[in-house]
DNA sequence: TCTGGGGTCCTAGGACCC
DNA sequence: TCTGGGGTCCTAGGACCC
């Protein structure tokens, strides 16, 4: 066998409602849907429901009202997002111990790996057993020619995929069979590709991956803008970023929201929530060394009409009261005085 | 289905400049 | 003066993802 580059995506099962679990191991095989303060009264939405409670149709992002009447008997548990931090640390350390491998982590569950190797199914489940053995925690493995595939991979290898040979806890997705895999499937399947898309996709004839690909590249330029147009021609053909880069993220952003539980009425209220979000905002900033340049202010009335307003700082600042102050110099650019359900302060750099 | 919080990137129009 | 063309920045909104 010739050594080739092959492209992993890890995955991590469930991975906030495993995490609880293991803390309480009582909470084994029950129903676990981990959001917001843990109380489906309250606004908020799943982060993640375990495969107990999927199978009561609770998905993540359904708002935890609707969870809990979908599966009463679930157990609510607040979202504790520094300890998830520290165990996706310890996750992404047992993937960086590999020799040779590059690592490009997506999210607190999931990270791409490149590697060279003559045996990419060997290589993946050496990293689900040292995952497991060192955090006991499952994951699954997509193996891809690019980072598309091997994200698509994933599902395929996920626990309970009815996909031919999927399930096992690895698959592999490639130029060989992408069509027999992906070709009669619906446009939403692809990783990038969301509702509102697979709908204009629709709208003008292309509702499986078959059709996408098929497409003239220029047509849905002149459509769908330069860039995104010919890139879901891409997608539908299995084309992505071949290589995975190891070299660190610099966030574009920083910012905080929060959704009240009742709405504001005053906008006294809604001033001082914006400046105390601006010096959250400052506090992170600050601590990161890194000035605001911009600084935008979100505003979401109700019951859900969102808007924005923003500026160009005519000095980048990690000054809190500055940023405070150009944070309520932008709220004024608001002149409806409709409830608040939500305000959020963003910093731009 | 009464809709979190953290982000990223793209688009399009207008301002402004040469 | 009835009027070019290109480039860049600013801003608001949209779509998507974890």
């Amino acid at each position: 066998m010739t050594s080739q580059y092959w492209v992993l995506h890890v995955d991590l099962d469930q991975f906030l409602a495993a995490v609880e679990i293991l803390r309480r191991p009582e909470l084994a095989g029950r129903p676990v849907i981990v959001g917001g303060k843990g109380d489906p009264t309250q606004r908020a939405v799943v982060a993640t429901a375990s495969y107990e409670a999927r199978r009561h149709g609770v998905r993540s992002g359904m708002p935890m009202r609707t969870a809990a009447k979908r599966c009463p008997d679930a157990v609510f548990l607040p979202a504790d997002n520094p300890h998830y931090e520290e165990v996706s640390e310890e996750v992404m350390a047992v993937l960086r111990a590999f020799p040779d491998v590059v690592v490009e982590v997506m999210g607190w569950d999931e990270a791409f790996v490149g590697a060279e190797t003559a045996d990419p199914e060997a290589l993946a489940q050496d990293i689900r057993a040292a995952v497991l053995a060192k955090t006991r925690l499952h994951c699954s493995v997509g193996i891809g020619d690019n980072m598309l595939r091997a994200k698509l991979a994933t599902e395929f290898a996920k626990p309970g995929s009815p996909e031919p040979g999927g399930g096992g806890g690895t698959f592999r997705l490639t130029g060989a069979n992408w069509v027999e895999v992906m070709a009669d499937r619906p446009t939403q399947a692809l990783w990038g590709i969301g509702a509102k898309t697979a709908r204009k996709l629709a709208d003008r004839g292309l509702t499986t991956v078959r059709e996408l690909a098929a497409t003239d590249p220029a047509v849905l330029a002149a459509d769908l803008g330069p860039a995104m147009g010919p890139w879901y021609v891409q997608l539908g053909r299995g084309i992505g970023r071949a290589r995975v880069e190891g070299t660190p993220w610099v966030p574009r952003s920083r910012g905080h929201e929060t959704t009240f539980q009742e709405n504001i009425t005053d906008w006294a209220d809604v001033r001082t929530e914006v400046a105390a979000l601006a010096r959250l905002v400052a506090a992170d900033i600050g601590g990161e060394g890194r000035p605001a340049a911009r600084v935008g202010v979100k505003v979401r009335f109700a019951p859900f009409s969102t808007y924005t307003r923003s500026k160009t700082l005519d000095a980048p600042t990690t000054d809190p009261d500055e940023l405070a102050t150009a944070a309520l110099d932008v709220l004024e650019r608001f002149t409806s005085r409709r409830p608040v359900r939500l305000l959020g302060v963003k910093a731009e750099f």
